[in-house]
DNA sequence: CATCAAATAGACAAGTCTGTCTATTTAGGT
DNA sequence: ACCTAAATAGACAGACTTGTCTATTTGATG
């Protein structure tokens, strides 16, 4: 059985992991979480101090989820070339699902990242999390040699963050396998 | 001689400019942009009905200024190829000046893209103004064809786009300056 | 110099925000 | 069944928000 506190804090974070994902972190009160939690207020401020450690918080788990997911993803494919390429599968379907937020890291990182050191150290963790997934599957990838395995890794992670953002612009996944198709004849 | 209204349109977006990019547009007060820019309230809501109608203002003229630069230091290059090289220069250097806050379009896209549809529409066309100048320096480029001119121009697009990003979260250019090289290699 | 639109300072309204506090109810472990 | 820690509802403080309004001063033009 969980404990009733995390139950609670389960509430808020899957709340403000929606909120602050669809609507922005500035742009979504405390309120709002709490009565979309359906908490009361003060047990929000019990599980964290303020506005600003919800946030930290919820950059951390999705940092967490994030990858959880990623993983899952990669690892239903067994060929190297082929988990790079699911990376991509995997970022159109995903931002297909959450209707072309774009990367939740760089939004809380424009909106806050200059407002906690904690935010920005979570971020750059992330992304320095993604382009070693990429490099470790470049490195067994086999691939033409067209590039070194270095360029080879900075180009699909510059690339990825790039569709990414672009999704978040255009509002579709275009772009994301659009990068997936150059970086297939390049591996 | 200017005409008064234009020097107090211009103090308000001089100081919403720098304002919105450097601190976020949520972050900044119109309290804060009449006082920084040394200007009465009635003054700012004489020229701007809303809040989101200097925004869109500032997203207007940051894109009319962001193309100006750029065009400007691509002119300085005759080489179409070097014209292409020449982009990533400018965005490192533009974002060191700028203090690493990243690309303005995204940021207003993060912050406010769907509180009002001229703020997406304006950031769209920033962004296929970038992919359009790309596009005929790839065609007058002659380069090598190891991948199609539609191919190179995304690829160029995408990783510069992940780059300004990049610069953003790491608060470098290192990246910039990492896509150029590979691009330079892709040529 | 007179005129008249435009800029000024700043009070004000109405609402929102984060965060605190009190008093009550709930629920799990012994 | 009791005891204790936790969750609850909701009032409240204090600061901040956008936007309006009034009364005054400035400054360019005829």
């Amino acid at each position: 059985m969980k404990p009733r506190g995390q139950i609670v804090t389960d509430k808020i974070l899957d709340t403000a992991e929606r909120l602050f994902y669809a609507q922005g972190y500035c742009n979504t009160g405390i309120n709002q979480v709490i009565e979309e939690a359906d908490i009361a207020k003060a047990s929000l401020y019990k599980h964290f101090e303020t506005k600003t450690d919800l946030l930290v918080a919820y950059v951390q788990r999705t940092h967490e989820r994030w990858f959880e997911r990623l993983e899952t993803a990669i690892n239903k494919v067994t060929d190297p070339k082929g988990k790079l390429l699911a990376i991509f599968d995997h970022h159109a379907e995903r931002q297909k699902v959450r209707e072309f937020g774009g990367c939740p890291f760089i939004k809380a990182n424009d909106e806050a990242g200059m407002s906690d050191p904690r935010v920005l150290e979570e971020i750059q963790e992330a992304k320095l999390h993604s382009k070693d997934i990429i490099k470790k599957l470049v490195a067994q990838s086999g691939h033409k040699k067209l590039l070194t395995d270095q360029d080879l890794t900075e180009l699909i992670f510059l690339s990825l963050e790039g569709s990414i953002t672009s999704a978040s612009v255009f509002k579709t996944s275009a772009d994301i396998l659009a990068a997936k198709k150059i970086i297939q004849k390049l591996l």
